[in-house]
RNA sequence: GGGCGAAUAGCUCAGUGGGAGAGCACCUGCCUUACAAGCAGGGGGUCGUAGGUUCAAAUCCUGCUUCGCCCA
């Protein structure tokens, strides 16, 4: 039985798993390395820390369908995949494990604990991989990369070696941000500001040699011991005269001196403000400019240092209170007041940040940043949707150096080896020996680099730079970036100026960018609040084509989405629509023994003869659908392209043309005109579930693959099947003209039915009165219309008149459709119905009217858009007068 | 303080210059031989607000309100 073949029920469990196999084993995803266009995307590759989430499967899901989609266009496509070392995340991870064991990683040695990350990599790496398997992603697993793989660190090392020797990358004493808690420096932007209520201590320096005191206010009192100075704005009066002499610093004793500095707002506060160069950025620009002295009072783990005389050994916040109750003892505390303002937390364990003096390595960044801009300016690098250009320019316009070492084990070690000599040795290759010295100790540099220094060069690195590999030359630049929009700084823009600097173009032409999934209730999905859902636990209930259509139709590009159940289940609902769809089709392709019935394979190219009106009809729709699918998609307009196929499919294709098919297909009797008609019907029916398929591909992988295979004469696999190209020799639109008024028809007399409750199945007359001009296509689906709208005896007549009895409808100016019924017709209810419609049509007709009224209207407007509105004056004319009529026929 | 986004049906959201849409929810009737995760029919919105541009504005411009994000 055909019933047999095909299961009653869609279960995706079964099916992906081996579907996904079936890929594999027939190295469908992997790059061909010749012959035609390339299209290539290199994958943002996940952080090994965990597990994925719904942003990445989001972020999978839109690469994965433009990978398919362009692979089924005969792209040779690349999809390359790999898994970022993510320093900090990891070594957090790890440190935490370590710690359940009652470990630190000082304990265990730098050697030991990266061989306890390297396992850590493994596992999570392995599951991540898995994970991808899952969504379907069609990567090209022959070129997985690892961030920390020989081929990246050769491209890291090398990197790192040039814009030193270049004078791009330098190492210095500047203020950084220093974690506490992560005991390493971190760049401006792994410091995620937050507005928190504090206060605002004004504190009372008294002046050198007497005359009173210069009120200060901070929101930090503790810094007051690192302070070297205070200043003021130089034209402001109050302070003029005390511009060169010096205050005591209060519980030190310290003379400072006051300063001008146009920095100084004087109308914030009293006017004057503490200047603290170790441990405020803006303090240290003073600072400089006039030669303060830098005393740094907080150390790398938070507390106070011996600068900090009886403080000394402090938390910094215990600091801070004890330092208020000793100013207040000597009254030297003005006022404390409520104030807001932000403060700096690590991005990774979100700990309040120090800004520190420290020595680290920094890259130079205007004379790359100029480039990088200009190349997004120029259009080399194309963004999507556009106003992301106003992120990543002001961004680069406004960027200071970019500070790369980090205080870890787990990363790229900074390739600088330091002599006793004072030599600073940085080479391609490890040093032996001191150039200058001669010396045989050196001591390499013990901090590793920035994540986001090796993942800048991922596109280039992962294709074999610094080698001039094959596939460098045929897959550089790739063709799209696909990341959200919380990146383009970390990520983006470093890609962007290291591939210009260093390969001299763009790294990609299009960097697609969407937003953010949220939970239900629109919270950002977080560990903390336990509010995210697992990508594998959906595709585990619901499937991963389900996941991965609910995602695309709920994004607009560069929008956040909801993640929301009914989302899901309405993805899931159509998936299973699609399978019974296909079991339709397939069931009446086969006999009774489950081998293929005979029918008319179909090339629109040749058509077959004798399609009928609902034939044309449907190809038509379909070759529509081709058309805006594939626009869509290269508009990068997933979303909309998904939701085209949707409706193609349930509307179109299961709502009207599978019904309308069953007439021919169940039409009872041996004739050879209708073996004739089956097998005509069953060829386009296999033609537009075939095109179908092929257009749902690369959004629900899975499932049309699996059907596919259960179609006639298919060879090889969908997923490198060719992709559907619209036909000028499949538009008909007379045809599609005819059925849309058959369809209104149906609708009309479905709708009169339901005035009535008239069950489904129950035939009553009907009576349609068309304009001449379509006559012959309705006498024409006569048989259809019987069918569908239970109409028994069906009258088409243009001389007909409406029956006493009778509910109607009126479609435009063309057709009106009588429902007979005698004796149950509640006569005020239909009254008061076609009152309601003509309140419609006259709202409608007046707007109509003033248009045409408007002789600005009649001479700008597009002749087209004119002529459209004079028919459909015309209509709404006729229709109201019918309604009119039969209004007071009733009355 | 600067920048960006959102505001459209009860809910979640599409829709970028020419007749207001989808899914869910709701109401009515149906287990009709692909599918009740379904079928058929229906109700429901002066598109946040005030101006402006235009023959024509949900759509473009300006101000405002509310919410959110990024940067300083």
């Amino acid at each position: 039985m055909a019933k047999d073949l095909i299961p009653p029920a869609y279960d995706p469990s079964v099916v992906e798993e081996c579907r996904y196999r079936f890929w594999l084993e027939g190295n469908y995803f992997r790059a061909a390395g010749k012959g035609r266009q390339t299209f290539t995307i290199v994958i943002p590759p996940p952080n090994i820390t965990g597990s994925l989430h719904m942003g990445h499967a989001l972020d999978i899901t839109i690469q994965d369908t433009l990978i398919r989609w362009r692979r089924m266009q005969g792209y040779d496509t690349l999809w390359l995949p790999g898994t970022d070392h993510a320093g900090i995340a990891t070594q957090i991870r790890v440190e935490e494990d370590l710690r359940a064991e009652g470990l630190t990683r000082h304990q265990l040695g730098r050697e030991r604990f990266l061989e306890k990350v390297w396992e850590w990599k493994e596992i999570y790496h392995d599951q991540i991989i898995r994970q991808l398997y899952s969504l379907g992603a069609s990567c090209d697993w022959s070129r997985e990369r690892f961030t920390m793989d020989e081929g990246c660190s050769r491209a890291v090392r090398k990197v790192f070696v040039d814009l030193y020797r270049a004078g791009l990358i330098y190492r210095g004493d500047y203020m950084i941000n220093w974690c506490p808690r992560c005991h390493t420096a971190l760049s401006d932007i792994e410091v995620e500001h937050e507005d928190k209520e504090a206060t605002l201590t004004h504190i009372r320096y008294p002046l050198a040699g007497g005359g009173g005191y210069i009120v200060v206010a901070t929101t930090r009192p503790e810094s007051m011991l690192g302070d070297s100075g205070v200043a003021v704005h130089p034209e402001d009066q109050r302070y003029r005269d005390l511009v060169g002499r010096e205050v005591i610093l209060p519980l030190l004793n310290r003379k400072i001196p006051i300063v001008a500095d146009t920095y100084v707002d004087p109308a914030f506060g009293s006017g004057a403000v503490k200047v603290t160069p170790a441990h405020d950025p803006n303090d240290f620009e003073i600072g400089q400019r006039h030669d303060l002295e830098i005393i740094p009072v907080i150390g790398e783990d938070g507390k106070m240092t011996e600068a900090a005389g009886p403080y000394a050994g402090l938390d910094r916040e215990i600091c801070r209170e004890k330092i208020v109750v000793d100013l207040q003892v000597k009254g030297l505390v003005d006022k404390i007041e409520d104030y807001s303002h932000s403060i700096g937390h690590c991005h990774r364990c979100h700990t309040v940040v120090e800004p520190l003096i420290s020595r680290q390595w920094f890259v130079k960044m205007k004379p790359l940043a100029e480039p990088a801009l200009a190349a997004v300016r120029n259009g080399e690098t194309v963004f999507v949707p556009p106003r992301f250009i106003h992120t990543y320019e002001n961004w680069l316009e406004n960027i200071r150096d970019w500070c790369i070492s980090r205080q870890l084990w787990w990363g790229h070690r900074i390739p600088a080896w330091y002599c006793s000599c004072g030599e600073i040795i940085v080479d391609y290759e490890d040093p032996a020996s001191c150039p200058a010295c001669g010396a045989g100790s050196l001591e390499q540099d013990p901090d590793v680099l920035d994540t986001w220094f090796s993942s800048a060069l991922w596109p280039f690195s992962t294709l074999g730079w610094p080698e001039e590999t094959a596939d460098l030359a045929r897959y550089f630049p790739t063709d799209v970036l696909v990341t959200a929009y919380d990146i383009i700084f970390f990520w983006v823009a470093r890609m962007i100026f290291m591939s210009l600097h260093f390969m001299g173009e763009v790294p990609f032409k299009v960097v697609y960018i969407h937003g953010l999934v949220r939970d239900a209730l629109g919270r950002k999905m977080s560990k903390s609040l336990g509010n995210g859902i697992d990508p594998l636990e959906v595709i585990a209930e619901y499937g991963a084509d389900t996941l991965r259509f609910s995602l695309l139709t709920g994004q607009a590009p560069g929008n956040d989405q909801r993640f929301r159940q009914e989302n899901v289940e309405a993805a899931r609902n159509f998936a299973n629509k699609i399978w019974n769809a296909s079991r339709f089709v397939i069931m009446n392709l086969a006999d009774e023994s489950g081998g293929m019935l005979d029918y008319i394979p179909f090339l629109p190219d040749s058509l077959p003869e004798g399609l009928t009106t609902e034939d044309r009809w449907i190809l038509h729709c379909y070759n529509e659908a081709v058309g805006r699918v594939t626009a869509s998609l290269e508009e990068y307009e997933l979303g909309e392209a998904a939701r085209l196929v949707y409706e193609f499919l349930w509307n179109d294709f299961c709502d009207w043309y599978v019904e309308l098919s069953k007439y021919y297909l169940y039409s009872e009797g041996g004739t050879a005109a209708s073996r004739e008609d089956r097998r005509r019907t069953r060829g386009v029916l296999l033609y537009i579930l075939d095109g179908v398929l092929r257009l749902l591909h690369p959004f629900m992988p899975f499932i049309s693959e699996e059907i596919w295979h259960y179609l006639p004469q298919r060879e090889s696999a969908l997923v490198v099947a060719d992709w559907p190209r619209e036909q000028p020799g499949l538009n008909f639109p007379a045809e599609a003209a005819s059925i849309s008024l058959v369809q209104e028809a149906i609708r009309a007399v479905r709708n009169l039915r339901s005035q009535v409750q008239l069950p489904p199945g129950r035939r009553a007359p009907v009576i349609l009165k068309p304009s001449p001009a379509v006559v012959a296509a309705l006498e024409q689906e006569r048989h259809q219309l019987s069918r569908m709208a239970f109409a028994e005896p069906l009258t088409i007549d243009p001389g007909s008149s409406k029956p006493r009895q009778a509910l109607v409808e009126i479609i435009g100016e063309d057709l009106e459709v009588y429902l007979p019924l005698a004796g149950v017709i509640d006569l005020e209810a239909e009254v008061a119905r076609l009152k309601k419609e003509l309140q419609q049509v006259e709202k409608e007709l007046r707007r109509t009217e003033g248009k045409l009224r408007n002789p600005g209207f009649l001479k700008k407007a597009p002749p087209e858009i004119v002529a459209k509105e004079k028919a459909r004056l015309e209509e709404r004319t006729t229709k109201r007068n019918k309604l009119k009529e039969r209004i007071q026929e009733l009355q």
